[in-house]
DNA sequence: TTTTAAACCGACCAAATGGTCGGTCATCAT
DNA sequence: ATGATGACCGACCATTTGGTCGGTTTAAAA
């Protein structure tokens, strides 16, 4: 009895079992075989596919996270037309997603910068460019806002939105190292709290 | 001729090289031979004083991150009268020490805790216990400024200091990743705004 | 001075791990 | 049907790496 074959559903198993290895043990935890075994694949197709273990982990970043990033802004920017809406509904979203198991795990992004970015330069460059893509998308949309009456004029959209995602990486950080959910809701709450300082006073 | 022998110095001396082999590789990246090749001393040096690579992990963590944390905390507690004025203070000095080189490697306890929490639970519990500890200071000197006037009474110190907390290590974070200096003193400054808003308003 | 216990040495070991390579199997164009 | 090509297999290899252990040296006690 043969055996179905489907190229590029193989790789993408590859590439999905990579990224889970990587959330759970980092990239220097993460073992060829436990991707092997969570695929049932034999070592030879996986290096048909990728040539040496740092090209599948640059094409975890690049396929897995970096996808993953960009469909989740595009959501919500799309659904919520006022950028600090958008920003705050989205951290109500994760905080009830992370609040489960995923919450003992911290966020793929951030644990992955945290553990490559001074040792590897090709992760670093990567995820960078990650970073520099959600902060563009929050300057432009916090840009627009102030152009709509919808956020103040007197902030500067860089700084804020550099701090907005600081404090977003952090939140999942501190949640992560102290492990209580609840925890992920009251910070994400101050956030949000903050967020709203940034809307014009009702005049 | 005789080499001087000195127990306390070389256990220190190895804690220290670990200590900078874990900020530059991780824990996992840290390798037994770096050490010993930093400290020039053979294997069985090592192996005297830490029974394995785990134990001289916790150590590193129990011996020199801690005691560094509490340190700078008492330092600038006691210099600084008014709380929020100490935390702001410490963050000043802190933009100003991380601006170096060391920007680009980001905080040692943020990284060990990206790294390691949800992989080993020894780590997990260490790691977990300073955050505790940097947080019980914030918030009992948070309570104390209220008690003194010198802090809004309509905020909530838990989870105020708590929001600190998790901004301060984004900040780090996020600056390590962009490996840009002057992000540094924009997100710390942003951050210290968000904390004068924390001061009773002038009547 | 002798004894004793520690501090320290470094060759050696076993396991883990990333990677290779010759070969087999499925699939499809001809 | 048949040859060609890509998909996949799995035994094997080289190296790295944490860890061991019998032995040597220093220092202080007896």
């Amino acid at each position: 009895m043969s055996i179905e074959r489907n190229p590029e559903h193989t790789r993408t198993r590859i590439l999905e079992a990579a990224q889970e290895e990587i959330y759970e043990n980092g990239y220097q935890g993460m073992r060829i075989e436990a991707i092997l075994q969570k695929t049932q694949l034999a070592k030879g197709a996986l290096y048909h596919y990728f040539p040496n273990k740092l090209a599948l982990g640059y094409a975890v970043v690049d396929e897995i996270l970096l996808e993953h990033v960009k469909e989740n802004w595009a959501e919500f920017s799309s659904k919520y037309p006022n950028p600090l809406t958008a920003i705050q509904q989205l951290f109500l979203w994760k905080a009830d997603l992370y609040k489960n198991e995923v919450c003992f795990k911290g966020c793929p992004l951030n644990n992955l910068n945290q553990e490559m970015a001074s040792i590897d330069k090709g992760f670093h460059e990567r995820l960078e460019n990650i970073m520099e893509s959600i902060y563009d998308s929050i300057v432009t949309s916090l840009e627009q806002g102030q152009q709509q009456g919808l956020v103040r004029q007197d902030i500067n959209p860089g700084k804020i939105a550099m701090f907005i995602m600081a404090s977003y990486q952090g939140i999942i950080g501190v949640a992560k190292c102290m492990q209580a959910p609840q925890l992920l809701t009251d910070l994400f709450g101050t956030l949000n709290d903050y967020i709203d300082t940034l809307r014009p006073s009702n005049r």
